[in-house]
Order: structure tokens, then sequence, then C-alpha cells
DNA sequence: ATGAATGAAAA
DNA sequence: TTTTCATTCAT
């Protein structure tokens, strides 16, 4: 609260920041927890504008991230969690008081192993539970089905989609659980002491979602069903393996 | 705030 | 076994 780093400081305006972060944001799936800036991107950015980016990317790796430079002789920027930039033969150096800067042990004689202060913190932000398979597989083909039935509901994307999951092969949903467990043992390893906590069951309201095998009479006469396809396993999008970029 | 689907985890 | 909540975003 004492950080008055607002990004409506910037001298950029809320449209030119949308469209800077959405471009960012191509590089963004589950596993990312490092985003990359060209270098002459950077340089046009202002604090505001850093901020912005910053904190929308917090809002999707949940912890606090930080801007270093790369020291290895790209033109280009990183935005992360520090414990990405100490691990391996990594290290962050901090000289005087600008930016940070990474470089790995082996192209470096200095010494100071620089312990710097994020430039932007995760405020007490609640750790959201892990994507199951399914939600994971909506999330990839809500759009898909969204762009493919202008005015759908998100209700009727969930019924067709949770069709098409139930239609799946169960090496396809194997694989949505394959990812689901990636995402799960990367927010462990990221909060050790993450717990579910579900809150009291409130008397407010109770679903039997079993029982309903009967045809729902929703239109769904001319609906997309995107599923997988037979051979080509490719589903919808590429499977983003690891997070070893940098 | 609710719904609509599935499933993990907790009570 | 039952309930919450994770995803999405128009009502």
């Amino acid at each position: 609260m004492s950080s008055e780093m607002n990004w409506a400081v910037s001298q950029w305006n809320a449209d030119q920041l949308r469209a800077i972060w959405s471009q960012l944001q191509l590089q963004v799936n589950p596993f990312v927890q490092v985003l990359c800036l060209d270098g002459n991107l950077y340089r046009m950015l202002d604090t505001g504008a850093k901020n912005f980016i910053a904190q929308n990317f917090i809002n999707h790796v949940k912890e606090s991230v930080l801007y270093c430079i790369d020291g290895t002789g790209h033109d280009r920027v990183f935005l992360g969690a520090p414990r990405h930039f100490v691990t391996g033969g990594g290290m962050l150096l901090q000289p005087g008081g600008s930016e940070p800067f990474w470089v790995v042990r082996s192209e470096t004689k200095l010494r100071t192993p620089a312990v710097c202060s994020p430039s932007v913190s995760a405020k007490t932000t609640k750790i959201p539970r892990p994507p199951n398979a399914y939600i994971l597989y909506r999330k990839e083909r809500h759009n898909t089905v969204k762009d493919a039935n202008p005015g759908i509901t998100n209700n009727e994307i969930s019924q067709i989609l949770g069709r098409a999951w139930n239609l799946e092969t169960r090496d396809v949903r194997q694989r949505y659980k394959d990812m689901a467990d990636r995402v799960k043992q990367a927010l462990l390893e990221k909060h050790p002491d993450y717990q579910y906590k579900p809150r009291k069951p409130s008397e407010k309201k109770r679903r039997t979602r079993k029982g309903l095998q009967t045809q729902a009479p929703i239109n769904l006469t001319k609906c997309v069903y995107p599923m997988s396809s037979p051979e080509s396993d490719i589903p919808v999008a590429a499977s983003p393996l690891h997070n070893d970029q940098i």
C-alpha cells in the first residue's frame, strides 16, 4: 500500500498498455514463469508501464517478480521471480543502483552475489487451487467455441465442452491429466506449504451433479464441438513442455 | 454473485 | 458421501 507505483502515472494510456500486454501475453501459458521482453521495447517503457506489465504477470505467476537485463549478450530483458534467475549457473548482479542483470557464473569474474530487491511484490494473494484436467481442457477451447458460436453463453460452452470431454479418448484425457499434474507440481514447488482449504459448507445450496444422463433439451442443434483429431493428435495448442528458457 | 461442466481434495 | 473451488464471463 505504500507503493505508489501505479500504472496510471505512465506516459502510455490504458489502450496502449493493454496492447503491449496482449503482445507479451502471447508467450504466456500455464508453464511459463519467465517473460522475455525485447530490449527495444523495454527501453520504451517508463516505470508506470513496467509496473503495469509486472502486475499483469504477477497475476499469472502469483509471486513477486523483478526485471533483469540479460547479461549474456542478447538485447533483452527478463521478467520473473528472483528464484528463476539464481538456479543453475545463474546469478543476479546489481551494479550501483541500476537495474539488476542476469549472468551465468562461467561468464563473470565478479564475486558480488548481489541480493536485489524485487521491483514489484505480490501482495497477500490467495493461492488459487490448481486446475484439473477438464478445466485445462475447457480453458484451451473456450475461445475456439466462443468464436464458432456467436452469442453463445459460458454455460453453454461448458455444456458443449463437457460433452466433448467425455467423448474424447482416454488418451487425450490422459494428456490433460498429465498437464494438470505438472501444473500442480509447479504450484507446490512454488508454494511448498500450499493446502486446499475449502470454506465450511455454507447452508446456501447443494447440487447433485450426477443423475442427469438424460439428453439436455438445449438448442445445441448447430454447435461446434472441437474434438481432438483421431490421427493428428494435436489438440488446439502446442504442448508447452518446458520452462527452461533463459 | 450465479451458473454449467469435471474432478481433486477436504470435511 | 457431500461440498468447495478451479476456468470463463454474460446475466
